[in-house]
RNA sequence: UGGGGCGUCGUCAAGUGGUAAGACAUCAGGUUUUGGUCCUGACAUUCGGGGGUUCGAAUCCUCCCGCCCCAGCCA
């Protein structure tokens, strides 16, 4: 039993509160049921990894279910290797979905249901071109003009919708709308469009439709078709949320008038059975997800991978799912990530900080401690004959010992980092220098003796002795010393090549640009740095890619899921650069 | 006087009328065979601002200020 206080618990978030309320007044009869609805038109970010977790994290702790949905409702954006790729990430961050179905399932319930809101008097076909649209739609401060369309019968609507279905009408040629209003001071309610004509082939139904259905027509109905509960999106559709409302309460108005389905009646049976016409789902809207350094919009995302400033989705500057995967953060620090930063309704910009801190903590735990030279020099034991070898055992991990460790050759000859050495160190400064005396990692203490440049004063090699008696690294009741450097063996070092990520982006935010300015004019072009000359350890030679590990002293890395080969080609990605006081410490001095 | 939202530490964020949680960041110390980890301590007398109600207000009322979203046949 601890004496310490329990940690008081985080408050829940606005929406958990709203379904404990939910819960308690039985209004969804103890159900809570959530999806997470993205169009397969790009890769999954961050921000989306937020709502993932949101949504299937609603699922697992109110024991209710979640769906994956596919909002496919735009064939000429949306492509399979997207919904492949989704359905990937969405595993890889550690969740399953109770159900993986997309709009375009509904396209034949979708369509019957815009009959019926056209025989309800509630919809009409417009042959108003796009721009005359535009035009009678008033301003935000003026009301619209109805069209002139606007008060054609029933049947007249009927028929125009079901040439257009036909594939009569050519694209453009008129759309079908809610009858709303007008004069409606929510943009979003006058008349909104609820079908197109567009002739194109969808990745899922092909050539079956030439009409489809608009998100907002869509959305809602699906919610209820699924019978989804809590229906939670972005910030930016709180002025959907009304047309939502209409879509779902028009439906069920609708379905209260059975003889409006005539020969549909199958139809109307099946959508009259639907848990969402009793249980009627409820849009909530939460703040997306900013990070610092980098874009968070789907748009910008394509334009980045299309236009070549990175080299794919998965590049391990991109703030994708998969380009964080590749670049070695794990799911469990993505998860971690979006607990942490919470749910709210306020617009926020969060810390790149504090997804790598949430990084370095899962990583310190489980990561496997190896050496690696980044900048390699050498350094001759000059007192350690030539074919000696010591073979060190050393710790894999210090924080757990369960790990075991791993062989690490030591002879006379070897690589240690360029930065770990200095001809005239400052005060702070406790690594190698002349006549001054470091530990080299679970071996020995060496004490430099000399060194040599070349011509243009760069430091070719570094002498020293070694003490016999330090052997693995300890000198009993001896010297101590203040610096412990990481190395390896000259003969047995494979070479690596190391990509280290700066951020993409010059600028805190992109976002926010200058005037004539692109936020492409903000990618930072030396934001990939390839070290193609680094010294790792042997024990690493079978190396898997994607394992994560740590070199010590220097960061986390991961090996790289596309180009390490081990035996091959060793490619490591820095992950992230350990916490560094040293560096601090340097800056403050200058 | 178009409508809809939002303003609590540098950054997120609890707080729901009873006297400002926590995390990241930052700073100062200790431990340490990673200048890592770990540990200890510091860090909002005040909640965008002004009035008001109340014994008591970040929480209620009121006025003001600032930021975000909406005029796609995108989602």
């Amino acid at each position: 039993m601890s004496s310490k206080p329990e940690a008081p618990e985080k408050g829940k978030d606005f929406i958990r509160q709203i379904i404990d309320r939910d819960m308690e007044s039985g209004k969804y009869h103890g159900r809570v049921h959530t999806r997470f609805p993205p169009e397969p038109n790009g890769y999954l970010h961050i921000g989306h990894a937020k709502s993932i977790c949101l949504n299937f994290g609603l699922a697992r702790d109110y024991q209710g279910k979640c769906n994956l949905r596919f909002d496919d409702t735009n064939p000429v954006k949306e492509d399979v290797e997207y919904v492949d790729s989704i359905r990937e990430d969405v595993r890889w961050l550690g969740f399953g979905w109770d159900n993986n179905f997309y709009a375009s399932d509904y396209f034949e319930k979708l369509y019957f249901i815009a009959e019926l809101f056209i025989k309800m008097g509630k919809a009409y076909v417009d042959h108003q071109s796009a721009d005359e649209i535009r035009e009678n739609r008033g301003t935000l401060k003026e009301p619209g003009k109805d069209s002139p369309y606007r008060g054609r019968t029933v049947e007249e609507n009927l028929a125009l919708f079901r040439s257009m279905r036909a594939g009569e009408l050519a694209d453009g040629a008129c759309i079908l709308r809610g009858k709303i209003d007008m004069a409606a001071p929510n943009v979003m309610l006058r008349d909104p469009a609820l079908y197109r004509i567009k002739h194109a082939d969808h990745h899922r139904t092909g050539g079956a439709w030439c009409i489809y259905p608009m998100y907002d027509f869509t959305h809602g109905l699906s919610d209820a078709i699924e019978g989804v509960t809590h229906s939670i999106c972005t910030l930016e559709f709180e002025n959907n949320r009304p047309l939502y409302d209409w879509c779902v309460d028009t439906l069920m108005e609708g379905l209260k008038q059975p003889e409006l389905f005539g020969e549909n009646a199958p139809i109307y049976n099946e959508l009259a059975a639907l848990p969402g016409f009793t249980d009627r789902p409820r849009q909530y809207e939460f703040a997306r997800l900013n990070i610092t350094g980098t874009v968070l919009s789907k748009r910008k995302l394509i334009q980045l991978v299309k236009e070549g400033f990175v080299n794919g989705w998965d590049d391990p500057r991109m703030p994708t799912i998969s380009g964080f995967r590749r670049r070695g953060f794990t799911p469990e620090s993505i998860r971690d990530f979006c607990e942490r930063i919470g749910v709210a309704k306020a617009d926020s910009m969060v810390e790149y900080a504090l997804l790598e801190a949430c990084l370095r903590e899962d990583l310190n735990k489980r990561a496997p401690r190896y050496m690696g030279i980044m900048d390699p020099v050498k350094l001759v034991i000059e007192n350690y004959p030539e074919d000696r070898e010591d073979v060190f055992e050393i710790a894999l991990n210090p924080e757990d010992e369960s790990y075991g460790s791993r062989k690490v050759p030591f002879t006379r000859e070897l690589w240690i980092e360029r930065d770990d050495f200095m001809e005239e160190p400052p005060k702070k400064f406790f690594r190698l220098g002349p006549d001054r005396e470091v530990r080299l990692r679970g071996a020995y203490y060496v004490k430099c003796t000399g060194y040599e440049k070349d011509a243009d004063g760069k430091v070719t090699l570094i002498r020293a002795t070694f003490d016999p008696e330090s052997k693995g690294g300890w000198l009993e009741g001896g010297r101590k010393v203040k610096g412990t450097l990481h190395w390896v063996s000259a003969r047995h070092a494979i070479d690596a090549e190391v990509r280290n990520y700066g951020s993409l982006f010059t600028r805190e935010n992109p976002n926010a640009v200058d005037e004539g300015k692109t936020f492409t004019d903000y990618v930072d072009p030396d934001s990939l740095t390839v070290l193609p000359g680094c010294k790792v350890e042997p024990a690493m030679a079978d190396m898997a890619p994607g394992a994560n590990f740590q070199f010590e002293r220097t960061g986390y890395y991961c090996a790289d899921l596309r180009d390490h080969k081990p035996g091959q080609a060793m490619v490591f990605n820095r992950t992230a650069t350990l916490r560094d006081t040293w560096a601090k410490i340097q800056k403050k001095t200058d």
